[in-house]
DNA sequence: CGCGTTTGACCAGCGC
DNA sequence: GCGCTGGTCAAACGCG
């Protein structure tokens, strides 16, 4: 599906992504975070048992977050990000590149899969460039051509409420476009990690039907530690820690993986303006009282955003069923 | 000076 | 083929 068609499906369908995923309510101190869950078909049983892992009463948010309940597979983490009202939707893809999945592949989620390996193309070829590297030109990010279709990175989209649009991770970003988006009066912008050879991209929109709500999509997975000893955000945010809390924590992998966010360790959210602005004390969610989580099967509509258009864009069709209500 | 942002231009993919 | 749209590039610029 073209990327205007996809927008049409977005904006023009009611289509609820919950439906088809497993979701998770979170009720917290400031709010309430919905995750969803869509994970490939292949590992489904596995998944939803971890799921239900995280579904216990027993778990703390910052426990959902970091997945510690065993088995869960690193490609399922989730990150969550939250401001003082701390509204978090989340919607997770698991991509071929982790995971090649046997069952039929949706129109959307093939062309998602056409849209990342469009920007792979670049990372390989211009990805050097803006690091500094040698002096590959326009010309060159013509040669590559359809036939090398590389493999989708994962795509993980979540929704937050936030008035600041780019959310701080912990990880460092540059900004490399900015692009109008049809149907939206918001524009979208593009990132890229700054560390060297972390091809990982995220896209940061503001939702045209609720503009309280930031959507943010991850692609790809880091190849590295979170840059907690940068000058900037990060050890801006470092400050703001506990000293133990901005030790890195896990070997590099996956961008998105709450295991290797200090952050999310610790249970805190920054939310910064961009990479260059210090994330505001004041926007710090303080996990410690009373997170509570509910049954994985209860969850509430009208604490569901309106707007998931963006996430569609990366809903791939294996996906889990929705638990049965028992209440 | 290094790093990040801005922004117009460019390209690919898609539908018509 | 043309137009539209999303995604990316890269020069110019800003900031600490």
């Amino acid at each position: 599906m073209s990327d205007e068609a996809r927008d049409d499906l977005l904006y023009t369908h009611h289509h609820h992504p919950f439906h088809e995923g497993i979701n998770v309510n979170y009720s917290f101190p400031t709010g309430t975070a919905t995750a969803v869950s869509i994970v490939d078909s292949s590992s489904s049983s596995s998944s939803a048992q971890n799921l239900q892992n995280f579904g216990l009463p027993h778990l703390s948010f910052a426990e959902f977050l970091h997945g510690s309940s065993g088995n869960y597979d690193a490609r399922s983490s989730a990150v969550f990000f939250g401001d003082n009202q701390a509204s978090v939707d989340v919607k997770e893809i698991v991509g071929e590149s982790a995971h090649t999945p046997n069952c039929s592949v949706s129109s959307s989620s093939t062309e998602a899969e056409e849209d990342s390996s469009k920007g792979e193309k670049d990372k390989q070829n211009k990805g050097s460039e803006y690091r500094g590297g040698e002096d590959s030109k326009k010309v060159n990010k013509m040669l590559k051509k359809k036939g090398e279709k590389k493999q989708r990175e994962p795509k993980f989209a979540f929704m937050t409420r936030s008035e600041v649009d780019h959310l701080e991770d912990g990880y460092r970003w540059r900004k490399y476009g900015q692009k109008a988006v049809k149907n939206s009066p918001y524009p979208r912008s593009y990132y890229r990690c700054t560390t060297q050879k972390c091809t990982v991209k995220k896209r940061v929109e503001r939702s045209f039907q609720d503009p309280s709500t930031v959507i943010t999509t991850y692609e790809g997975q880091h190849n590295h530690h979170v840059p907690v000893t940068v000058r900037g955000q990060a050890a801006a945010a470092g400050l703001m820690l506990p000293p133990d809390s901005v030790l890195p924590i896990a070997p590099p992998h996956v961008g998105l993986n709450p295991h290797h966010n200090p952050f999310i360790h610790m249970g805190q959210f920054a939310v910064g303006g961009s990479s260059s602005t210090p994330p505001v004390a004041s926007a710090l969610y303080d996990p410690t009282p009373t997170t509570t989580t509910l049954p994985i099967h209860h969850y509430h509509h009208h604490q569901l955003l309106p707007d998931y258009g963006l996430l569609q864009d990366v809903v791939p069709s294996f996906v889990l069923r929705q638990e049965p209500h028992s209440q």
